[in-house]
DNA sequence: GCTTCCCGCCATACA
DNA sequence: TGTATGGCGGGAAGC
């Protein structure tokens, strides 16, 4: 008979094992972000509830409704709690944003400390410039007391400055690299600029998958870089993509994420093709390696979040579980015969536990 | 080898 | 002092 112990290990190895980073991005988190509060009902957005429905860190809803509160679509209530506001809000708001970047171009910056764009005054807004040069020479002899410092670098001013660079720049095309200088006070230090353009990449990535925005190249220099596409193009995804109840691939409290299955050094290219990896193109035209088991569950045999949803939602949680694991269309299909029956083992006691919580 | 960006540590803010 | 927030950069995935 097989331990727990044992089938912990080898299911712990197998979340290992089928890790991909596309599937844990930003953009699909704020789909499904987005997929889960963009409707009529949707009020309060309580932190814990959508990391557990989400099944991500909470840290990771820090970053979305950072970004999505830079463009009106939440605002912050309180601790723990953000509102819903909506696509709606979001013209609004980069009209506001517009109006202050070309304030802000013109030398204005007297009025923008008082402005905001939502959260009822608890964010304001530090200036910024085109201009690399410029800003570097206004910003970095000044001195700038620590929380305020801590604002300048925060992810929801950097994405609302990254938003008026589009609205009020001439170029058509802007690359991360270029953004990064502009909106980085010291833009000489290469450590810095590594830094901010990180963030830029997990902003861009939240913008593209809501199609404000897209990636794109520079022609000349076949550089990475986006255009703008604005909110009537937000606002046709709003309401299509963001108000299906199909889900991308995260899907909500279904899968395990970066609670266990931290990425491993481990090169599991020859392990992946064994457990059921195989070329995408058997099911369509891109030539990618996917893997088929990636929509299912490889973890304890709770949903993540579940301790802190109430019964009957967690019930119907596992009522979906349990029909996607009995479906033969979203069994994964293992090479490996130990796989097999390990997922066999997997599935069977899965059954019970739902069994005896049915009986319960 | 370079680009992209997930992940979680830990400093700071706040109650 | 405990909890919430979120900046930051290491390093792995992807190309």
């Amino acid at each position: 008979m097989m331990s727990s112990a044992i089938v912990t290990h080898d299911v712990e190895s197998l979340a290992l094992q089928s890790y991909s980073r596309k599937e844990k991005s930003l953009g699909v988190l704020v789909s499904n972000f987005l997929r889960l509060y963009n409707r009529d009902d949707a009020d309060q957005i309580g932190l814990d509830d959508a990391a557990g429905q989400l099944g991500v860190e909470r840290r990771r809803i820090y970053d979305v409704v950072n970004i999505l509160e830079s463009i009106g679509i939440v605002a912050r209530r309180g601790k723990n709690m953000y509102s819903w506001k909506g696509f709606g809000e979001v013209p609004r708001s980069l009209n506001e944003l517009k109006e202050e970047g070309m304030r802000e171009r013109l030398g204005d910056s007297s009025t923008n400390n008082s402005d905001k764009i939502s959260n009822d005054g608890e964010r304001e807004e530090e200036s910024f410039s085109f201009t690399p040069d410029d800003q570097e020479n206004s910003s970095s002899s000044k001195i700038v007391p620590f929380s305020d410092q801590r604002k300048e670098k925060s992810l929801w001013l950097l994405s609302q400055n990254f938003v008026k660079m589009f609205l009020c720049s001439d170029d058509d095309l802007i690359t991360l690299d270029s953004a990064a200088k502009a909106l980085l006070s010291d833009s000489q230090d290469p450590v810095h600029m590594r830094t901010k353009v990180r963030r830029l990449y997990d902003i861009a990535n939240v913008f593209s998958s809501m199609n404000l925005i897209e990636k794109t190249h520079i022609p000349e220099t076949k550089k990475p870089a986006y255009r703008w596409l604005g909110s009537d193009s937000i606002a046709e995804k709003g309401t299509s993509l963001f108000n299906s109840d199909e889900p991308k691939k995260r899907v909500f409290g279904r899968e395990i994420t970066n609670l266990r299955a931290k990425r491993s050094k481990t090169d599991c290219s020859s392990n992946c093709k064994q457990i059921g990896y195989k070329k995408h193109d058997e099911e369509n035209t891109e030539q990618e390696l996917k893997p088929v088991a990636s929509k299912y569950v490889f973890g304890p045999f709770s949903p993540t979040g579940g301790a802190k949803r109430n019964d009957n939602v967690g019930k119907g949680r596992l009522l979906e579980i349990e029909s996607l694991a009995a479906s033969a269309t979203y069994r994964p299909q293992y090479c490996n015969q130990e796989i097999t029956s390990l997922f066999g083992h997997y599935t069977e006691a899965w059954k019970k536990w739902f069994a005896e919580l049915d009986r319960k």
